[in-house]
DNA sequence: GGGGCTACTTACCAAGAGGTTCGAAATATG
DNA sequence: CATATTTCGAACCTCTTGGTAAGTAGCCCC
């Protein structure tokens, strides 16, 4: 996980910076994308995956397992055969999401300034 | 880095997400946490180490210099004995650190109830 | 009976992010 | 002369993240 050993992060207040904590819940290669995906409503599992183009079964799982113990993804599970699975946002979720917009934002507006920046994948 | 690899992250409109950029940016352990430092005005390298207690020297630099590529922060040398390096945010960090601030909020507002889920460190 | 469907899980592997240690470079101080 | 200061660069190692490939579990269809 991205965010982890923020610990000792502290700002003047002397209190661990929210940012950490946000990053302990979205910190990662595929997280943030996954709430853009999951925004859109309730999704399955094989949906998910042909949007995010390019995750692997394993990591996509871990994912949202991992989203869902931070209480911002619920999982419903259906007893079908073969099996559904439907991922949706918490209340939680919703919020953090509003959150994540202004960044999709900055990065939008800003996206051919940053594009000829080393290491930046805006092709 | 965090970010990297988003490339075939592409939304419903078919255009690579803002936050992809966003996550090439500030991607890392400690860069969004440095754009917070940096916040508060021109700082030493050495007055930033001390903030950002459990930071590695390397590290630091390293993530100092990638931010400086990306366009968020300037980089003033002194040609001083003993040398003297001065921080700080570029309007385009400004611009940036204005757009990290909801989530720094929403990680403040739900410390409690993300406290008690696994993998965060919020203590 | 073989193959497909879904949503995973497991084992293994590669890449890279981050940490540790050492040293450079010039000057001031003891 | 030795030491301290300050900001790194280089070498080396470790640990985490993510990717690959395979297998699992039932039921359906041919």
């Amino acid at each position: 996980m991205v965010g982890r050993g923020f610990v000792d992060a502290r700002g003047d207040a002397g209190q661990i910076c929210g940012m950490s904590i946000a990053i302990d819940v979205v910190g990662g290669k595929w997280k943030m994308h996954l709430m853009w995906v999951l925004a859109e409503g309730p999704v399955r599992f094989g949906q998910i995956r042909r949007k995010l183009d390019g995750v692997s079964e394993k990591v996509l799982a871990e994912n949202l397992r991992q989203l869902e113990a931070s209480g911002v993804v619920h999982r419903e599970l259906y007893a079908e055969v073969p099996p559904r699975v439907e991922y949706s946002l918490t209340p939680l979720g919703v919020e953090l999401n509003k959150a994540l917009a202004p960044l999709e934002i900055w990065g939008d507006q800003n996206r051919d300034a940053l594009a000829s920046r080393p290491g930046i994948s805006a092709s």
